[in-house]
DNA sequence: CTGACGAACTTTTTT
DNA sequence: AGTTCGTCAG
C-alpha cells in the first residue's frame, strides 16, 4: 500500500499528528477539524509504516456508532477487514474483557448486564426490602449515589461507616445492592468499568498481558471521560506511554454525567513526555460562524487554549430574529425552512437545535402544518421499548433462573393472576431465606399457604417457565423468540391492546425475532466463546440500546437537543430559544463550572453549522404553564456585533392580545419617563407591584417589578402598565 | 386488576 | 400546560 494515501489528505497538523513517534499524544482537536479523520490515519500509520499488527491497536469511542464508523473508515483506507483490531466503546471492551476473565473477575460466567431501568427496578426493590420509604429516599436518587461512586471507583467496603444519616443510609442500599446484584448475577454499566479496573488492578498476570497485547492505544473524546475509564487507560498504558488520545476541552458538555475535563490536565501530568498538538484549521464552518463560535468560548477560563481558522472566506452573517412568543419563533424557522426547500437545499441538511426537549413541540407543530418531513432525535430505541424489554426479560429468565429485575419484570406481563400480595409474600420468603425471587417462589408454592386462586396463579407461571426453557433449549435464537411471544401470550395480549399502539408492539415483537436471526449469522463470539447464542444476544440487547432506524435515510429537517447535536454538521442551522433560563439553563445561572459548560454547549451549537446560521429567541414564552418574560440570553452578548444581523420581519403572527392595541411608539416613550425604580405601577393580571429595577432601552426595555405574588420581569412593549 | 383522580414534577444522555 | 406517578375505589 502506498503512504501517500495515508498522509496525502492531511494539512501540517493532522500529519504532524498521525505521524508522531509512539508515545504519550494530546490531540486538541477543534470542532470540524478532522479529528475521526487522524485517528483513523493514525491507526492505518501504525500499521502500514510502523509494522503494528492489527491485534496490537485498541481504540476506544463512547457510542457504538462512534465505533463502527471508526472501524468502517479504516476498512476503507486499508481495504482490509479491520475485524481483529479492538474498537468499541469503554463498556463494548470491558464486557469482551469480562467474559474472557470472568472468574478472575469474580463473576459467574453467565453473568449478565442491565440497563439504567433494570437497575432502578433492584433498586425500587432494595429499598423496599430494607423498608424505607421510597417518599423520602428516592430510588433515583439512590441510583444516582451508587453510579457516581462507582464511576469514582469507590465500593461499599471502602466507605468507612461514619458522616452524616445521608451517607450512612446511602452506604446500606449501596450495600444491600451490591448483595443483590452478586446473587442475581447481573452487573449494571458502571460496574463493567470498575470490575474490569479491579480485575488489572489486582492481577498482574492479566494486565501484563494486555499491556503487551496493545501496542498502541486510542481514545475518542477523551474530554469525556471519567475518573474510572481515565483509571483504566493509566493502567494500562502507564509504563509504555504508548496512549493517543483525542479530545476538545471546549466541546466537553457532559460533566453532569461524571466527565472530568481534568483527565486533559491529569494526563499531562501523568505522562511528563507527552507532546500536545493542536488541530485549528476548521473544514466545516464559514469565517463568521468560526470567528463568533471562537470569542464566545474566550469567555470560559482555564481553556487549553485553541482558535479556528479557516481558509474558505467569511460567508454569510449570522442571522438573528427576535419573536414575540414561541409560535412567533417557530413560524419564524419554519418559513426560513421553506424558503431554503424552495431553493432546493435538502431538509436533512437542516438542524433545529434546542437546550431542552420541550421546546420540540411548537417546532414540530409547525412543521406538520406545513407539511414538512421532520425527524426527532431522542426518543425511545429499540431494545428500550416496553415490549421488547419484557420479552427479553423471559429470554433473561430463561438463561439464569435466578434474575430478579427479570423475574419481577415479567411475572405478571400479561397479566395472569399474580398481584401485589402474591409478589410481595415471594419477595419476603426471598429475603428470608436469602434467595432469588425465583427460589422463594418455588418454596412459597411448597408451602401450601396461600389461597388457591393466588397457588393457581404462580404455579402456572412457574410451570410456563419450565416448558418454556424444555422446550426451547435445543431450538436456535431466534425460534426461541418466536416461542417466547407466542407462547407467553404476549402477542395475543397486544393484539387485543387496540389503543392504536398494540399493532405496533405486535410489528416491534416481530422485528425482534428478525434482529435475533440476523444476529445468529452476523455475529462472531470472540472472547464469548464459552457464552450460548442466548447469552451473546442479551448482552448485545443491553450493550446496543440500538439507533432508531428507518427514517434515517429520508429526507428530513432533524430536531434535536444540542447534546445530541455533538459530532454532527447541518448546513443550515437553527439554534433556537436564547434566553436567560433556558439557555443557560436556569440550573446553571449561579455556578460558574456549570455555566462554563452551557457555554461549551453553546460553542459545539454554533460549530454545526457550515453554512448559515440562525439565532432565536422569544420576547415571552409560556413556560410550565406561566407566561414569562426572559431576558435573552448572555451568550448572544458575547458574540461580536459585526458577525451578525438581526432580521425583521413583518409580524405574521397574532400578538398576545394583552398587546395588540399597544402600538410600539407611546409604550416606548412612555418607557422612558413613565416607570422608574420604586414606583407604583398596576399590571391587569398581577395587580399592583413596585418596580426594581429597570434596563434595555426602546423595544427591549423591560422592568422588574415585585408583585404580591412574587417577583417579575416584564417587557413594556408588551405587558400593558399603568402608572399608580 | 382496571380506571380515575390528584399531586408533583419539569436540562442535558450513553452505555 | 402537560406529563407522569401513585393511590384509591370499584
Amino acid at each position: 500500500m502506498d503512504v501517500t494515501t495515508i498522509i496525502e489528505p492531511l494539512n501540517d497538523a493532522q500529519r504532524q499528528a498521525v505521524t508522531a513517534p509512539s508515545g504519550a499524544l494530546l490531540i486538541l482537536a477543534g470542532a470540524g477539524s478532522g479529528k475521526t479523520r487522524v485517528l483513523v490515519h493514525r491507526i492505518a500509520w501504525q500499521i502500514e509504516v510502523e509494522g503494528l499488527s492489527p491485534q496490537s491497536i485498541l481504540a476506544v469511542t463512547f457510542t457504538n456508532k462512534a465505533a463502527r464508523e471508526m472501524r468502517s473508515r479504516i476498512e476503507t483506507l486499508l481495504n482490509v477487514s479491520a475485524h481483529s483490531m479492538w474498537i468499541g466503546t469503554f463498556h463494548g471492551l470491558a464486557h469482551r474483557l469480562l467474559r474472557r476473565h470472568a472468574t478472575e473477575a469474580g463473576l459467574p460466567d453467565t453473568f449478565q448486564i442491565m440497563d439504567t431501568a433494570d437497575q432502578l427496578r433492584l433498586i425500587k426493590r432494595v429499598l423496599s426490602a430494607l423498608n424505607y420509604d421510597e417518599a423520602k429516599w428516592p430510588a433515583k436518587q439512590v441510583l444516582w449515589h451508587i453510579n457516581a461512586q462507582k464511576d469514582e471507583g469507590i465500593r461499599a467496603r471502602h466507605t468507612a461507616e461514619t458522616g452524616d444519616i445521608y451517607q450512612r443510609t446511602m452506604l446500606k442500599f449501596y450495600r444491600a445492592y451490591e448483595d443483590l446484584c452478586e446473587r442475581s448475577g447481573l452487573v449494571d454499566f458502571a460496574e463493567l468499568l470498575l470490575r474490569v479496573h479491579e480485575l488489572w488492578r489486582d492481577n498482574p498476570a492479566i494486565l501484563a498481558h494486555y499491556q503487551q497485547r496493545f501496542q498502541q492505544v486510542h481514545v475518542d473524546e477523551f474530554q469525556d471521560t471519567n475518573t474510572i475509564q481515565y483509571a483504566w487507560l493509566r493502567l494500562l498504558t502507564q509504563d509504555a506511554n504508548n496512549l493517543f488520545v483525542v479530545g476538545d476541552d471546549d466541546q466537553s458538555i457532559y460533566g453532569w454525567r461524571g466527565a472530568k475535563i481534568e483527565n486533559i490536565y491529569a494526563f499531562q501530568r501523568h505522562y511528563p513526555d507527552h507532546q500536545v498538538i493542536k488541530l485549528e484549521q476548521n473544514y466545516r464552518s464559514s469565517g463568521n460562524i468560526l470567528t463568533a463560535a471562537n470569542k464566545i468560548i474566550a469567555h470560559n477560563s482555564g481553556r487549553m487554549g485553541k482558535e479556528l481558522w479557516t481558509q474558505s472566506g467569511i460567508g454569510e452573517p449570522i442571522l438573528l430574529y427576535v419573536a414575540f412568543n414561541e409560535q412567533d419563533e417557530a413560524h419564524f424557522v419554519i418559513e426560513r425552512i421553506r424558503a431554503w426547500a424552495d431553493k432546493g437545499g435538502a431538509r436533512n441538511s437542516i438542524a433545529i437545535l434546542y437546550r431542552s426537549n420541550a421546546q420540540s413541540r411548537q417546532f414540530e407543530e409547525r412543521l406538520m402544518q406545513a407539511a414538512i418531513p421532520y425527524r426527532v432525535y431522542g426518543g425511545l430505541r429499540f431494545f428500550d421499548r416496553a415490549e421488547i424489554k419484557t420479552t427479553l426479560a423471559y429470554l433473561r429468565l430463561l438463561a439464569n433462573r435466578h434474575d430478579d429485575a427479570s423475574f419481577e419484570r415479567i411475572i405478571n406481563t400479561p397479566t395472569r393472576g399474580i398481584g401485589a400480595k402474591a409478589l410481595d409474600d415471594i419477595r419476603t420468603l426471598a429475603r428470608e431465606q436469602n434467595s432469588s425471587l425465583w427460589s422463594a417462589a418455588i418454596a412459597l408454592l411448597q408451602s401450601g399457604q396461600q389461597a388457591a386462586r393466588a397457588a393457581n396463579a404462580l404455579n402456572g407461571f412457574l410451570l410456563l417457565i419450565k416448558q418454556l426453557g424444555d422446550q426451547t433449549a435445543p431450538l436456535a435464537l431466534c425460534e426461541k423468540v418466536k416461542i417466547v411471544i407466542e407462547k407467553t401470550g404476549l402477542i395475543a395480549f397486544y393484539e387485543k391492546d387496540k389503543d392504536n399502539k398494540g399493532e405496533e408492539k405486535v410489528e416491534n415483537l416481530e422485528e425482534l425475532v428478525n434482529a435475533a436471526k440476523h444476529f445468529e449469522t452476523a455475529s462472531l463470539p470472540d472472547g464469548e466463546e464459552n457464552l450460548t447464542e442466548l447469552d451473546r444476544f442479551l448482552s448485545h440487547a443491553a450493550l446496543e440500546s440500538g439507533d432508531m432506524q428507518a427514517d434515517a435515510f429520508e429526507d428530513c429537517v432533524q430536531l434535536m437537543t444540542l447534546h445530541s447535536a455533538k459530532g454532527l454538521e447541518f448546513k443550515l442551522v437553527f439554534l433556537v430559544g436564547l434566553e436567560e433560563g433556558l439557555f443557560p439553563s436556569q440550573q446553571s445561572v449561579d455556578d460558574i463550572a456549570r455555566l462554563e459548560e452551557e457555554r461549551r454547549l453553546c460553542y459545539v451549537g454554533i460549530t454545526r453549522a457550515m453554512e448559515q446560521l440562525y439565532l432565536t429567541y422569544s420576547e415571552s414564552r409560556q413556560l410550565y404553564g406561566r407566561e414569562s418574560y426572559p431576558r435573552p440570553s448572555r451568550f448572544l452578548r458575547e458574540i461580536p456585533a459585526d458577525t451578525i444581523q438581526e432580521v425583521r420581519m413583518r409580524a405574521q403572527v397574532q400578538r398576545p392580545v394583552a398587546s395588540v392595541n399597544i402600538p410600539a411608539k407611546p409604550a416606548l416613550l412612555a418607557s422612558i419617563n413613565q416607570f422608574k425604580t420604586g414606583q407604583k405601577v398596576r399590571h391587569e393580571k398581577f395587580g399592583v407591584g413596585v418596580i426594581l429595577q429597570t434596563e434595555g432601552e426602546g423595544k427591549h426595555e423591560r422592568v422588574q417589578v415585585k408583585f404580591p405574588e412574587g417577583i417579575k420581569w416584564l417587557m413594556l412593549s408588551y405587558a400593558k402598565l399603568e402608572a399608580v
